[in-house]
DNA sequence: ACCTATTAATAAAG
DNA sequence: TCTTTATTAATAGGT
């Protein structure tokens, strides 16, 4: 716009390149605030020298939230909104492990030390489907040793009540013995003086 | 710039207002451009009207672009970096629950299905951490339970060996008074055809 | 950074 | 919205 007109291109030389670019930049800011100013427009402007420096200009408050502005304007918040979803999904998840994982150690404490019942019917269920698998393999585990133990007692008295009824048997062999051998000398009501019941009903365990 | 000075103020007249927007934005467009050209600048410039349309150009490709390089001239992009953080902190939480869990599981199998040790050696650690309170849990209601029948099936065992006793002492008795009253006619070691051991030793539970 | 000749932008009117 | 035109604003090249 003066001493003679300028070809619109790259300027070649180095310094007039560097003068120019710093005459026109604060031209430009310049007439973006006019516009700014006369019309009432909100404008951002960012000019990156060649060399990487940055000059801005926001005429309404922060370029931010001019930025956001845009972005809500164009549909480029999509990025940012996908990018909000995964935070939120991430953080959901991550609460929902937690709580599953809450609800694990929760309600083995109310099953196993008897607490009484804090829990939520949704807690129970999630509790139940986790737990049913495990207690199955606990039980089991638990069962065999155990059975082996209950079976091994049975069988004692198994024993013990046969060599119960063998004694009674000899004992009434000899009753009889007696009766025949010996007048009325002894007490004919002696075979039902046995202390103690000979045969115990099991309560709790069950097969 | 033409038919006299324009004050620096916002134009009240809402037609020379629109007028002058619409001939000054295509000015600071053009001029952008031309700074962009002449001095191998990068500019970005939206333009907002008074009603919320926008106005852009982007000298180099695409906007997006444009302000992620401002984001990243800047440090406003800490606000992205704190939301990727926040995502990978998320996903690395996520991970570290599930694989939790998947450890528990697979623990679970190892323990109680005789799986062949297909663990390493970090799993069985944490796993060995989850499970000790929890085993110990399990084992106190379980142990509860099995003791009771366990005890109630000794009492049985004292009571029948008791009665045992009493059996043989009352044999014993008849079989002296038999001596005493009869003199050989029978059997005296008939006490030592008894079928079955009076005594039997448990072998797998301890107390 | 300043000067200034010269061009570019544009306000007002049509 | 486009053109014209008078006038101002921007700025290239030199200092």
């Amino acid at each position: 716009m003066a001493r003679g007109k300028v070809q619109m291109r790259r300027i070649e030389n180095q310094v007039h390149r560097q003068v120019t670019f710093c005459k026109r930049r604060s031209g430009l800011l310049k007439k973006a605030r006019e516009l700014s100013v006369l019309c009432d427009a909100e404008i951002g402007l960012v000019i990156f020298s060649p060399h990487g420096k940055l000059y801005e200009l926001a005429t309404n408050g922060s370029m931010e939230g001019l930025i956001e502005k845009y972005m809500k304007s164009k549909r480029c918040n999509v990025v940012e909104q996908a990018e909000e979803k995964q935070i939120l999904e991430s953080k959901m998840e991550v609460n929902m492990l937690k709580n599953e994982i809450d609800v694990l150690q929760k309600g083995l404490r109310y099953m196993f030390q008897g607490g009484a019942g804090k829990m939520t019917l949704d807690e129970l269920r999630i509790l139940e489907n986790n737990l049913e698998v495990w207690m199955y393999h606990i039980r089991s585990a638990k069962m065999d040793i155990m059975s082996q133990e209950i079976q091994l007692l049975k069988n004692k008295e198994g024993i013990l009540t046969a060599a119960n009824k063998c004694l009674q048997e000899q004992f009434h062999q000899h009753v009889q013995m007696e009766m025949q051998y010996i007048a009325a000398e002894t007490d004919p009501d002696m075979t039902n003086n046995i202390p103690y019941p000979l045969t115990v009903q099991s309560e709790i365990y069950q097969y």
